[in-house]
DNA sequence: CTGAAAGCGCTTACAG
DNA sequence: CTGAAAGCGCTTACAG
């Protein structure tokens, strides 16, 4: 079947540990000898078995990550973006990655099944929660891991993620210089992190200039077009004849809902109504769905790959969980949908 | 670290054979023995390393899958609905799946990485194509692998399917006992094997009732929203005024599109135009967009994963891949988008 | 019923 | 610069 290094070390009378050794481009072989090595490998088509590497190596080369399905058991977008990006990322690391799919309700279930499958060397966790209980539970078991955004500001593992409080103070700031003084606010569900933090940043932001938002002003959901377009109605059709004057959503699938509640209810964007948004740089909700350019926040999912695979690689060769926690900030793109505060839109609400 | 086959011999004296045996469920150990074994197993929570076991007996316990992203990069649903339900039935079976996620044109490549990184025992291989190149791959390798679906009347390895060509041919039969003449088609893209059999039960019922179809009415694209509404709207405009009176299409999705264009054009279904699709048991679909239940042909895709599963695990146990072949006929579903063709809806195209 | 031994294919101290 | 040896954790003929 497929060469082994002792067909090799046959071939050229030498011994199995100088072809390994020559062939991991150790700096004490020959090179005449590194050059013979080589040249049988290659024409025999040599491929170092992985499985014998790892069981001497003692690590697997792959991790674990375990894909969460919407409660309407709907593939998820901003998973599968990640995912793409992910296992590309690591493959070039000679890392491969085993999936789950799970809809249990404890998310530290499939993480403990697939652990005690024994074949992992670590996981990637997303879409941290407040108290992330998976935190908990790697952090007990000493399983490393590595985390598409953080679950908390003190967060002692590797990261990557974005600066959730800087995307909401970057949208508010943005709106307050143009005049807006009623800011609503289309969050994602309260329990995630990136909320809170998306949450913490608005309120700093609009503490800094004086401002107060009313409960009803701030909602929190899963992000999705029917929800921007319910909450985007409600908002705008508000009895008190106080509706918001700009609207900063979670995510552009949101943005999506509000545009369209907008322009049925015949109010203009960006004339009548401002709206901003935070891209991840899903190339459906941009391409497929708005014919208005939206003013964005933006900080494309695909570029946390390359990021998440570095850290997990070096975690995995020892490095320090200090020295491997990324934080980005996303750009500001504006749009067409935001603009001066129309006339009226000056008073604030409280 | 982790507890290992020593660990426990070394606790009870016995030998490592003697316990791997044991937990192995070899007839000729002492019972007491495996109950002490087990005891021991269990407390330092013993896990046999996979590894190890896959170097000794050439197996992984691990198989590959590749998700095909979509041009626009989106997640596939359906892709998501098998992943979901593929994961639980092998992890059930103890067998892992590693995933790649890739855009590459030509199909054979991810498979070829992920194969040579000689982890595997085989592949799940899903959404055959006609005359698919990873089959010839895979066979001309003697790599295992199990379909989703099949390429060809002739396959001659495992997989899981339904009978295509019956689904279309429910439809039209059905379509046909109700007086309708002018069936339309809106097909999967051509090159997709089960588009191709679709085809053809559609053009062997309809020859059955004497029936012939118009090019233009006959289409071929990939199931969205946006073909059924394209199509139909062409399909139910058409200059000659000739228009289908019933219109099969591949997918739920598409039927939504088609139902959308019918409304706008003030076409009353199921009065003037009778709409029957194939129904993947996507919950999205049917739950989110559809205030008119469909007249459909339904196999769930999730009914497809255990036997896939089973399949492979016999597979992988050397049984024989033509003993691995089942094809699932669809049920047919009446919903409210079918009815008896419209007053001067008889005559025939050709 | 149990044990000692060989071996899967590799890596890596330890000698020379 | 190269080799002989030990070992990663397991399985499985071969003895007893």
């Amino acid at each position: 079947m497929a060469a082994t290094l002792k067909d090799i070390s046959a071939e050229l009378g030498l011994s199995v540990a100088t072809v390994s050794r020559a062939l991991n481009g150790f700096p004490e072989v020959n090179e005449k000898t590194r050059v013979r090595v080589r040249a049988v490998a290659d024409r025999l088509g040599y491929q170092p078995n992985r499985v014998a590497q790892r069981l001497v190596t003692g690590r697997s080369g792959m991790v674990g990550m375990i894909a969460r399905l919407n409660a309407d058991m709907t593939a998820d977008q901003t998973f599968m973006e990640i995912l793409a990006g992910l296992t590309a990322a690591l493959g070039a690391r000679d890392v491969d990655l085993v999936l789950n799919v799970d809809q249990h309700s404890d998310p530290v279930v499939p993480l403990r099944k697939l652990y005690e499958r024994g074949i992992l060397d670590g996981f990637i966790l997303n879409a941290p929660l407040i108290d992330d209980p998976r935190v908990a539970y790697l952090q007990s078991k000493g399983i490393p891991f590595v985390m598409h955004g953080k679950h908390s500001a003190t967060a002692d593992y590797p990261y990557y993620a974005i600066d959730n409080a800087r995307v909401s103070a970057d949208a508010v700031d943005y709106l307050v210089a143009r005049g807006h003084r009623r800011i609503a606010f289309l969050n994602g569900e309260a329990h995630h992190a990136f909320a809170a933090e998306r949450r913490q940043g608005f309120d700093a932001a609009m503490a800094r200039a004086g401002l107060k938002v009313p409960d009803w002003a701030i909602r929190n959901a899963p992000p999705s077009v029917d929800y921007g377009f319910d909450a985007a109605t409600a908002l705008l059709t508000a009895r008190d004849g106080a509706p918001p004057t700009a609207i900063v959503c979670a995510s552009t699938l949101i943005a999506v809902g509000v545009l369209r509640a907008a322009q049925l209810l015949g109010i203009e964007v960006p004339q009548d109504l401002s709206v901003v948004a935070h891209d991840d740089g899903l190339p459906q909700v941009v391409s497929d769905e708005l014919e208005t350019p939206l003013t964005v926040t933006r900080s494309p999912l695909r570029e946390a790959c390359v990021p998440l695979a570095e850290h997990m690689v070096a975690l995995l060769e020892g490095a320090e969980p200090a020295g491997l926690q990324t934080v980005a900030r996303a750009d500001f793109i504006k749009g067409k949908t935001t603009a001066e505060v129309p006339n009226g839109g000056e008073e604030t609400w409280l």
